[in-house]
DNA sequence: ATAAATGCAAACCCTTTGCGCTCAT
DNA sequence: ATGAGCGCAAAGGGTTTGCATTTAT
């Protein structure tokens, strides 16, 4: 296999998502693309960068704040904020989902209910408003919490 | 009405949650409690700075930020982010709610949707975990909406 | 060829912090 | 009196930006 044809596997849903909206696209972007088509986490900006430079380590931090902005505004990745001061990315799903988070670990888990969305519709609608967006974050610790039961004793 | 009963009159709920914790209480903090607990809105610490001065000039942001961060942390207030870039802060409010922001205006309406907060409950569960807290914003645009519909003409 | 994208470093914004001074207790 | 709290200004962390250079088209 030579190396276009690899580049050409390699290449990424959030890359063709570029080409389609008349991106120029460089190296740089590529690699960035391909980090995040490949993340199954929600990285922030560091994170991208470092999982970037493994590839390509000429890409500087301030092009990937610039690329993550320009994929965000371009509706190709979703940005979060996780309450950990930074902005987190994931590329935007087909199905919406909220996220539950783990304050002990920091896991991340994506959930879907329908009920909340069309409720939070509704609640919207009673005040006279349109739903253009909305956030929904559970923190939540595990039911068996050894950390909490630790202190009772 | 002498000086010291204008005072007491004008002692804050939030002034009387602090003495109860056994805080010094300095006139900052008498300050910019009642600046806190007089506030119908959610204000950032721009805004709380600013409110204070009015009242005593010497009040430096510096301590604005050390004070809401110490009432934050003893529960006295709240801090939530509206996702534009800042801490924004309200009294710790009795009962439960979340918020609807109007993404055209910033205005911020408090609401509450007892069936939203079981569903959580429900998901967390279901998850195996135990909710322990939640963020819920509702981004909205009015209903009838004269700059969108300007645009189709 | 040319406008757009990059790297670098400086600047930005919000927030925190070290220090010497002031104040509530 | 004494430790907690203050003002000031400097530093921090995440993010943006001006400018000269490189690059995709």
């Amino acid at each position: 296999m030579n190396q276009s044809a690899a580049i050409a596997n390699s290449a990424s849903r959030i890359e063709a998502r570029c080409v389609d909206k008349g991106m120029k696209m460089t190296e740089q972007r590529r690699v960035i693309a391909r980090v995040l088509s490949a993340a199954a986490d929600h990285p922030d900006v560091e994170e991208v960068h470092r999982r970037s430079i493994e590839t390509d380590p000429r890409i500087s931090i301030a092009t990937v704040y610039r690329t993550v902005r320009l994929f965000e505004e371009s509706d190709i990745i979703k940005r979060h904020d996780f309450g950990d001061g930074r902005a987190r990315y994931e590329p935007t799903p087909d199905n919406h989902h909220d996220h539950l988070i783990d304050v002990r670990s920091g896991k991340v888990i994506e959930f879907q209910n329908d009920d909340i969305e069309r409720l939070q519709q509704e609640v919207a609608r009673s005040y006279g408003y349109k739903l253009v967006g909305h956030r929904l974050e559970l923190f939540v610790e595990p039911l068996d919490d050894p950390a909490k039961t630790a202190i009772k004793q």
